[in-house]
DNA sequence: GTCTATGCAAAGTATTTGCAACGTT
DNA sequence: AACGTTGCAAATACTTTGCATAGAC
């Protein structure tokens, strides 16, 4: 069972669950999305869709991106640059990222020492953690040679 | 010495390098940035600044504002809420942030231990850590009572 | 006096919304 | 048939820029 089916069914839950209804676009926007892996700004991912349903537009996009939101199948990430990037959300595979300033590559990680630091402070403060946000910034330890040119798949 | 007799200096060093002035504005604005302590968006810098300079627009501050982080002394942090907040640099006074989706309030925090595995993550990589963000989101371990609604000084 | 900074208004981006037509149930 | 969704364009929110004037050096 894939990330993409798992989705698929928890957004076809909610959307039966608050009277709304599937369409074409719904299906072909979440299938694409998934399909682009992750960091999709929306024009990454309006152009993608258009591929495959000409007549879409921006509204659309933002409008079924917030949907998969409130769903809980996609995410909204706020690097350093004006745009949203979003990125599928695959229940028990979270990870934080690692951004080359070098080159832009963006790595991710998962460190669970630091989960777990992060559970104590919350604690120390009379919360639990509902979500959290840590991205990396990091240049090249051999100066000015930057070896990141391509992403990891 | 204070924070803000730093960064003026900071400021005052790079304006001077790059050929700049230094004016009424930039003072103002600086001393009230680091007054009003973290977290401002621009509108709530804006509004405190004309109490003292009314003619001061969003321009200046805008521009001021990107003044301060080139020279250092400023860093924008940007929340899940489309606006840009700024806070002071306080040098080797690192910190990260826990807030409270009750209610609001930002915590700061600061944990050595995460730092560390941070270093290790990057350096798995063959990068070194420039910099970082890192913001939990929490929500009051006692469900539905919030009591953080006065943030701490 | 020269040259940068300011303040206003206009222009740019990124995102949201109104509304008639359309598609799903 | 009823009602939510789409697509377009217009509106909004945030930020940047052009340009004449004011101010710093």
């Amino acid at each position: 069972m894939s990330a993409l089916d798992d989705a698929q069914r928890t957004l076809a839950a909610h959307i039966h669950a608050n009277g709304g209804k599937h369409t074409r676009q719904r299906d072909e926007i979440l299938r694409t999305f998934f399909e682009a892996g992750g960091h999709v700004s929306i024009d990454e991912l309006l152009a993608r869709v258009q591929t495959r349903m000409p007549g879409v537009g921006y509204a659309t996009v933002y409008r079924t991106l917030k949907l998969f939101e409130e769903a809980g199948v996609a995410h909204a990430r706020n690097f350093q640059d004006g745009q949203a990037r979003w990125e599928p959300v695959v229940p028990d595979a979270h990870h934080d990222h690692l951004i080359c300033l070098d080159c832009g590559t963006i790595f991710e990680f998962e460190e669970p020492e630091i989960e777990a630091r992060q559970n104590d402070v919350a604690a120390r403060h009379g919360l639990h953690v509902a979500s959290h946000r840590h991205e990396i910034y990091g240049r090249c330890a051999r100066a000015g040679v930057c070896p990141h040119r391509q992403p990891p798949a």
